[in-house]
DNA sequence: TTCATATGAATGAATG
DNA sequence: CATTCATTCATATGAA
């Protein structure tokens, strides 16, 4: 991934590969000042949980004023902060099982608390392998719905009648 | 820690597997080899947006070479690095709308931009209007909403000086 | 140094 | 295609 941008460090191969390309490079990230920290938490206990482009960029620029920062930096702060603060509660919440014996939503959470965790998990789709050959005219009728992770790796089937060994880097665009 | 509940895949270690076959990773979600995120980064860069399902299917098979992959990874692949793509120039373009800091503190801004592992390979076209004329040519259609590119004339000016004053905190959410 | 934790960043997977 | 969620990766920091 190419993804060049400030803040950028290498995601690939964590090791291996010995001297990975920018180790030396100070790939610095954002790091929030306390008052930049400050705002962006009144920001979210007064209610705002996933703002909008248009306010990212508002914000951005008015905690421009404390340091550096860039918009991505407040959109991730916000998806971050939601989704931690989403964690914990779930993980409390698995904490105090047992005094809900009611099999209906948690009563506890006033909103927003998504039960990631199914308590029964249906079966529904057979289907093993996305081979359909669903035909997509033009309507965006394409969806995958695949529920289930794990099969067994065995289940490769690398398309017949490809005696490919390593297909040639330089060569890869050329099936399609 | 966790206390494994969610029963997903405890990954044990980190790595992008720089061999092929991702080697004893567990299941969870589709963790794409360095070769195969190169190949799909190159047909991105050749113009390749959004993959019709044949083509998926072709991609799809070619990469399982690589490691495990299922159509819907290409499919989704795509999608989110498009979308990603585009959201990224949004987002950071609107930030280096530099508020006008002579800072003289520090000649900071090192503007890491880094091509970590590319050698030299691509210069990537810095497409700012499409130029695509593929078949699934995507310009960049203009969406209902106005133009996102509203600059927020009134940004802050950060007032250069040396120290400033932080605005009331009172105030801070008034600009959404 | 090593380990644990907090958090910025990234991205696979969905959903609308 | 835009948005959002869930999970994971990486790094900075502080305790042991």
């Amino acid at each position: 991934m190419d993804e060049g941008m400030s803040g950028f460090c290498i995601k690939a191969s964590s090791f291996r590969d010995g001297g990975n390309g920018n180790s030396g490079t100070k790939c610095g990230r954002w790091n929030p000042t306390t008052e930049q920290v400050k705002v962006l938490t009144d920001l979210f206990r007064s209610g705002l949980r996933t703002p909008s482009t248009d306010q990212i960029q508002k914000i951005s620029s008015q905690l421009s004023f404390y340091g550096k920062i860039e918009s991505k930096n407040v959109f991730y702060w916000f998806q971050n902060h939601k989704a931690r603060e989403r964690q914990k509660r779930r993980k409390v919440s698995i904490d105090d099982k047992d005094i809900i014996r009611r099999d209906l939503e948690n009563i506890s959470s006033p909103k927003q608390i998504n039960q990631v965790s199914e308590p029964a998990r249906v079966i529904e789709t057979l289907q093993l392998f996305p081979i359909n050959s669903f035909n997509e005219s033009e309507g965006e009728k394409l969806r995958f719905h695949a529920n289930e992770y794990c099969k067994e790796a065995s289940a490769f089937t690398c398309t017949v009648g490809t005696e490919m060994d390593l297909p040639p880097l330089d060569l890869r665009l050329s099936f399609l």
